[in-house]
DNA sequence: AATGTAGTATGACAATTGTCATCAATACGG
DNA sequence: CCGTATTGATGACAATTGTCATACTACATT
């Protein structure tokens, strides 16, 4: 019998899919969390299951740093995360964090069930085309780019950003001009939808 | 027996969800679609659900056109909306066309099955708590400002932005200008961050 | 006809942003 | 120590953006 623990934070998504998985015999859902934190917790206070099925997108703690305290706290089980949108960003990421597997939301079902069949069994799971896609991606953003590029995303102007970042606004403009350049962007708006999309802050 | 299709664009919430509901004696799902396109489709060949559960925010067709066309159709069937986020826009504009729940993602699934009977009752369900968001909120934009705001977000510089509307360069900057404070936002891309989170674009 | 009012345009000006060349400090491998 | 990246800073300049006052049109109201 696999156990698995469901990670997710919209409740009605949580409990349907932790509905789905418990039909199968041979899989037995152990708990449900609605963020990263919460997971933590329940991992503190109980065996670890088999399966830890989450989600990468999540308020509080993402799925992807979940993950890290998986492996950093050597917690024996698989970490299968589960997105809606496709960003190679995101893979590359799970990938060198030891996630064991990697399933779209667009996919169906019995995939999901299947991928944590075999990742039980031993197999790394990850559809080939997603595979690819996280091969020919390599972000060409340094992290002083990304956190720029973020904070500008949210409407920050570049005198507040500055302070944020305990740069000089002239170098933060110099990151932002660097990061419009490198993604062939018209301007910071352009650019931080770009990087958005692909997962790269 | 209450009869339902469901609209979702992730395949794997979807199967979930209609397998969550199936669960249910009195409810019976016929169909799945993973958009509103699909959904039309399916009702133009089958008989009315009396429910149709669906997504908002999907590809090709959002739950919210889907609600129209089932409205100017004089369908039968009682649409109800799930959501992720509680955006004011949204609950105004689903409840001027005829919707009769409103149920966030964020909510349990007992929440959902309980609105789904209590709209078969001929009851309407929303939550207070989004019904009083809905109330207080009076999108203050004007139609070009919301274009404006909405090509501005997607990282267009004036000059495009004025060609794409066709208007002055000079124009666009008032439009812009004026929703940046009616906002309270401090540039184009705070702005355009706080009207989509408001469901305004 | 006179008035009011959207909707759009202009022009002028200030502030912010984007680009670039250059420079200083620090760290790192030889 | 010496080169050489790396990281951050400056200053200058151009382009874009934000603000405001003003004006013109078409259209509806009086």
């Amino acid at each position: 019998m696999t156990t698995i623990l469901v990670v997710e934070d919209q409740s009605l998504v949580r409990d349907a899919i932790a509905m789905l998985l418990s039909l199968e015999d041979e899989l037995d859902v152990k708990g449900k969390c609605s963020h990263g934190q919460e997971a933590i917790h329940f991992l503190e206070n109980n065996p670890a299951p088999d399966i830890i099925l989450s989600d990468i997108e999540m308020p509080q703690m993402s799925g992807l740093d979940l993950a890290v305290h998986v492996a950093s706290h050597h917690i024996a089980s698989h970490v299968v995360l589960m997105t809606t949108f496709a960003k190679p960003g995101y893979i590359k990421r799970a990938m060198s964090v030891g996630v064991k597997g990697f399933v779209l939301k667009e996919a169906d079902s019995d995939y999901l069930i299947a991928s944590i069949k075999d990742v039980i069994a031993g197999k790394v799971v990850i559809s080939t085309e997603l595979a690819l896609m996280a091969l020919d991606d390599n972000n060409p953003l340094s992290e002083k780019e990304m956190s720029a590029l973020k904070l500008a995303s949210e409407g920050m102007k570049t005198h507040d950003i500055a302070s944020a970042l305990f740069l000089s606004e002239g170098t933060v403009r110099n990151y932002l001009s660097e990061a419009i350049s490198k993604l062939n962007a018209t301007n910071r708006i352009d650019a931080a939808r770009i990087a958005q999309q692909k997962g790269w802050l």
